[in-house]
RNA sequence: GGGCCCGUAGCUCAGCUAGGAUAGAGCGCCGGCCUUCUAAGCCGGAGGUCCCGGGUUCAAAUCCCGGCGGGCCCGCCA
């Protein structure tokens, strides 16, 4: 194992842990102790303590060797590095000082020959890697909650490419379901109107579904009362009432948008028996590929290019968009029915034709390796209704068959919330049942919780949603009155990098696996720990350089890098590559973002404290612009990774 | 009823996987710094029963058990 040239800081790590094992040898007899000391060492909890540091007492105690043979033994050989400065002992750690003009030297010299690939993880085989997002049903606009899985899933899209994968990104055009028929229905009863010029076509075919499911829903609801209204239960009587109310109230808030179709769509969904029946028609009718039902395909695709105008927006691409309805079509579905009959897992349930997974999940080491979480009971999968018709699961497995196959995917990533959990883990199960193991293993459900908003409860039936666009137009109007205030001139097109780049910044600092509370108001942070904090400190950065005007070409005065911020700085940006390769694994933002914001207000106190351009002293100079320069390429390769935009003024 | 996730400063969140050094940021609040590389910045201050109760340990925000509170799932919806 030879040096890594662009990971200084892994590489740091590893002299540290040889040294340690030359120490130890002889005196500790864990052989599995000596083989993983590098995961021993630790970063100290404040920088006064040093720049990492070795637990000790738990070296001690995993030897069963006593400190006072230990310490002195630890301390001689990490001594002897050429990079360690000085080694202390505080209470049982074993604090080592580096010596910046040996690793600042390694650092800078790996940023300046990377350059922009600083931060690429070496020793990595390139994979291909599918990563499907979004795939929000084509029956409204893209909501908040939405809108987090097109940053992550964008950010993972971002990531694999950064580190050297081939990706490709993948939307699954729901145009098959319940949800799209009811829309179809209700759009086919208006008699298939053109969009209104004034409104954007998945706000207004949004508008057109929520009205659609709440006619319908409150009709069966009226039904309900009528019904009970011949019993005594009271409690079950107040409750439909309750609900029928909340229901009305929807309704008046969607036909305050749009007054002309509410009264229009509630009139003839009326004349219609059994409203439900007829949407079960239009889906049936379009899962045969009837003529007659193809404007059903038609409203999807209105309702997508509303909803890729505010991908472009966001700047969140795609490469390709796969309609459900192709594979229902193309037989790619039939496959996977007829494959399933034939499996031993098939039995009739309730008789309707099913999977049943009971000996996969019996057997916990599958479960391990299909990620299926221990205690999670997995009920049978049905695969057909009873009518015939598929089912979104079914359905699935065909896609996730094509989506592996077109692309030769090593990995698929199924971006998908976390209220899925159960349907992606049956569809593991059921690709095993099946015979594509190995798919099975290397389908990945990358989940994230629920995007709250205070005090209001989201329901795309019911038109109940914070839209992407509104969030964005918000942001932007918040930009441009802040710059109004300064008194300074901005473009909409800049304005716009500047609210796209907050928004993901925010959502990517918040783990996936909690609730996102987004406040509108606090939204937009300027200030630091905030997109345009990165934004920003990257413009200095970049206006120094252009001072500057050449990199320098050797002539780095390195003794004078000892010292505080540049230390800390030289310290920070070490690590870039390795927190990289961590989030590669982890799947964590959160953490690349942490790391992003430190970098960057160590950045700033540099800058603030020190003369860059105007340092006067030569070598020293060069050391402080390589050490910009640094700062300047880890804050690109981190907005590039986030999806930012990389602006060059501010 | 069963399962999963979350609960840390007024607010939004790190830290918990592998237990240890005075529990960290940001926002908000209070107070400083612009004839010098972009002040969307920097410096300082106040602010915490780490949800509660047990247990393990020399040592628990972190591990275990039991509660409480919030979210999600358990559909011939997606």
């Amino acid at each position: 194992m030879g040096t890594q040239l662009g990971n200084p800081f892994a590489d740091l790590k590893r002299s540290v842990g040889a040294a340690l094992s030359k120490a130890l040898e002889g005196l500790c007899l864990n052989a599995e102790l000596s083989d993983d000391l590098e995961s021993l060492i630790e970063e100290p909890p404040r920088r006064e303590f040093g720049d990492l540091s070795v637990p000790a007492t738990r070296i001690s105690k995993l030897c069963d060797v006593s400190l006072d043979e230990l310490l002195p033994r630890l301390m001689e050989s990490l001594k002897g590095l050429e990079v360690v400065e000085r080694v202390e002992v505080v209470g049982g750690y074993v604090n080592i000082f580096v010596n910046y003009s040996v690793f600042g030297a390694r650092v800078l010299n790996s940023i300046l020959t990377s350059g922009l690939r600083y931060g690429v993880p070496e020793g990595l085989k390139s994979e291909r890697v599918v990563v499907e997002y979004i795939s929000a049903n084509p029956v409204h606009p893209l909501h908040v909650g939405s809108g987090r899985n097109a940053v992550l899933g964008d950010f993972l899209y971002r990531l694999h490419k950064f580190v050297g994968n081939e990706v490709q990104r993948r939307y699954y055009v729901n145009d098959v379901g319940l949800q799209s028929a009811y829309l179809a229905y209700g759009y086919f009863k208006l008699g298939l109107p053109s969009i209104p010029p004034h409104m954007k076509p998945d706000h207004y075919l949004g508008l057109i579904y929520a009205a659609t499911t709440t006619i319908i829903d409150i009709m069966r609801l009226k039904k309900a009362l009528s019904r009970a209204e011949g019993s005594s239960d009271l409690s079950r009587l107040n409750e439909i009432r309750g609900e029928l109310d909340s229901l009305i109230g929807d309704l008046a808030r969607i036909a305050d948008a749009i007054p002309n179709e509410v009264s229009v769509l509630s009139e003839r969904i009326a004349s219609d028996e059994d409203p439900e029946s007829k949407v079960m028609e239009v889906l049936r009718g379009y899962e045969r590929g009837d003529k007659n039902f193809m404007f059903a395909r038609e409203v999807c695709n209105k309702v997508l290019e509303g909803i890729q105008e505010t991908l472009n927006k966001l700047n969140v691409g795609m490469d390709v968009w796969d309609w459900e309805s192709d594979l229902v079509w193309g037989g790619e579905v039939d496959y996977v029915v007829e494959k399933a009959l034939e499996s031993k897992y098939y039995r009739l349930h309730k008789g309707a034709p099913a999977l049943f997974f009971d000996d996969l999940t019996n057997d916990p080491l599958l479960r391990e390796r299909l990620k299926v979480p221990k205690s999670l009971e997995i009920p049978p999968l049905i695969l057909r209704r009873s009518d015939g018709s598929t089912l979104y699961t079914t359905r699935d497995i065909a896609y996730t068959l094509k989506k592996f196959k077109e692309f030769s995917a090593a990995k698929v990533i199924n971006v998908i919330a976390v209220e899925q959990t159960l349907s992606q883990a049956q569809l593991r199960l059921a690709l095993q049942a099946l015979g594509f193991p190995k798919e099975a293993e290397n389908l990945i459900h990358y989940s994230y919780e629920m995007v709250n908003l205070p005090g209001t409860s989201m329901s795309g039936r019911r038109g109940r949603y914070v839209t992407v666009d509104e969030l964005l137009n918000k942001l932007v109007e918040m930009v441009k009155t802040i710059m109004s205030e300064r008194d300074a001139e901005i473009s909409g097109d800049q304005a716009l990098k500047i609210a796209r780049s907050a928004v993901k910044y925010m959502i990517l600092s918040v783990s996936p696996s909690k609730t996102l509370v987004l406040d509108l108001k606090k939204a937009l942070d300027l200030k630091q720990n905030s997109g345009p904090y990165i934004q920003y400190t990257y413009v200095r950065a970049k206006s120094v350089l252009e001072k500057v005007g050449v990199l320098p070409q050797g002539g780095l005065d390195l003794s004078k890098a000892n010292k505080e911020p540049l230390k800390t700085l030289l310290f920070e940006l070490s690590k870039f590559p390795e927190v990289v390769a961590e989030v590669l694994v982890s799947g964590q933002p959160e953490d690349l973002v942490a790391y992003a914001n430190n970098l960057a207000t160590i950045f700033n106190k540099f800058y603030d404290v020190e003369p860059i351009a105007k340092e006067p002293d030569e070598g020293y100079r060069a050391l402080k612009v390589a050490i910009t320069y640094g700062a300047s390429v880890v804050l690109r390769n981190f907005m590039e990774i986030a999806g930012m935009d990389v602006l060059d003024r501010m």
